[in-house]
DNA sequence: CGCTATCTTGACAATCTTCAAGGCCTGTGG
DNA sequence: CCACAGGCCTTGAAGATTGTCAAGATAGCG
């Protein structure tokens, strides 16, 4: 395991999550400072190393997560190897709703990760209380569910060139402060891009190069690119341009 | 419009909600028959026609809608024409979640359907009363998001023989009272399964006649399939078994 | 009974993968 | 401080799965 579980246990964590970096946009903003004693109470922080997973696909579904501070990777495997990555998750965002019994996927922290772990019973008779937090869990599965289905047709039908002009468009997008002709960090490497896009490494390298031959971006490091042309990346990531 | 509105509008539909066949399963039961009224009084039924459209992408998400009787596939465009197919719903299903103020997909039926429409903001209103039924909704967006993983791991990773096997195999699996060697009936098209599949019609049409041949599968006409060896079926769909 | 949809099958083409090799960057240890 | 080792990334050539184009078969429907 690669769980290093921090803090005292029990009550005392209160301070803690009042200062919290995902307290702001990520469902326990739905509860209010008064009752933030009360959920901290229920948590359980963990700190992962970069490349630590704390989910395993196939693992009885006993928690839930939120992500404190950190970005990390969720992915599904094949009895082969094949790997195929659902999403990237980031700073504030909830962990394990798609999940039955058994969790679904698994999730490995691609920077050091600090998460909070709510054990899925006690979190459930916690909505009761707190039905705004419930709420937002809806809003929060809405959300994915949304990206689930854009993934799907990128997956499904879009072209090696689309689906990275596509990744880097959104990307970019989650970076708001991040403009035209800024460095744009990517967290992830060409092997997770590609197996988040249904490509192999080779092609992801390549159509990178391409997009950068052709101006659109370019490539400072290989875990930097910066958008030259948001509008023409928009245009090749809609299939509204087809060739260049 | 294909839209054809039925029943008396306000109250009097009480009846028709507690007869509905969609009831049983359906996020309705969360609420108990003497609330039944109330949640009647939201809604509007609508009768779509095989082949009619009942959302369409683009628009703004005033509703939700509960399938109370029929089948229907969800799907999204691109400019030029391509559809993926995101998923397909059954009588008792709800739809409408992935939605953000406007919807990101289209919905039309493939045989005559019967929907209940509610009003999105009346409907979030009713969730104070009944928080059984946003528990219910949350549970709903779970399943929809553990199938959207599990359909882009086949998008991203698997192959045509893999991609029809585990269709079928779902398909199979959602008519609990059909068995090995029972006629299961397909409700959509080739060019529906292709555009879910994240193939062409060709390919479906050549990967089946494959399953046939090696006898996994039989045709008995092009809208029928009987599984003939459905642990085969399912070594395919895994990838646990390489070629046949 | 023929018309039109849909489905099947075939030949060829193209995108993407596979296999292979070389370069770059980082971190570690001498 | 520099050399070396291991990952990661890039690039090239060949191959394969799937797509495209085309024509014929089957089936449902008026």
């Amino acid at each position: 395991m690669v769980f290093v579980a921090t803090g005292p246990p029990g009550n005392g964590r209160h301070a803690e999550c009042l200062s919290c970096d995902a307290r702001s946009h990520s469902v326990c903003n739905a509860i209010k400072n008064k009752d933030v004693a009360r959920l901290a109470g229920l948590a359980t922080v963990v700190e992962v190393k970069a490349g630590g997973g704390f989910i395993h696909e196939g693992d009885a579904a006993e928690h839930f997560f939120n992500v404190a501070h950190g970005d990390a990777k969720l992915y599904k495997l094949m009895s082969d190897g094949r790997r195929q990555l659902t999403g990237f998750v980031r700073t504030g965002d909830f962990l394990g709703l798609a999940a039955g019994k058994n969790y679904s996927f698994s999730a490995e922290a691609l920077d050091p990760v600090r998460v909070c772990r709510f054990s899925r019973k006690k979190l459930t008779s916690l909505f009761d209380d707190f039905p705004a937090m419930e709420r937002r869990l809806l809003e929060a599965a809405s959300n994915d569910l949304l990206a689930a289905q854009n993934q799907m047709l990128l997956l499904g039908r879009k072209t090696a060139r689309e689906r990275v002009a596509s990744f880097l468009g959104s990307q970019a997008a989650l970076a708001p402060s991040c403009h035209q002709g800024d460095r744009l960090p990517l967290s992830m490497t060409r092997g997770d891009i590609a197996d988040y896009l249904g490509l192999t490494i080779e092609t992801v390298s390549r159509t990178m190069t391409a997009l950068r031959k052709s101006g659109v971006i370019k490539i400072p490091s290989s875990s930097e690119v910066t958008i030259q042309d948001t509008a023409a990346l928009k245009s090749i990531a809609d299939g509204t341009i087809a060739l260049d």
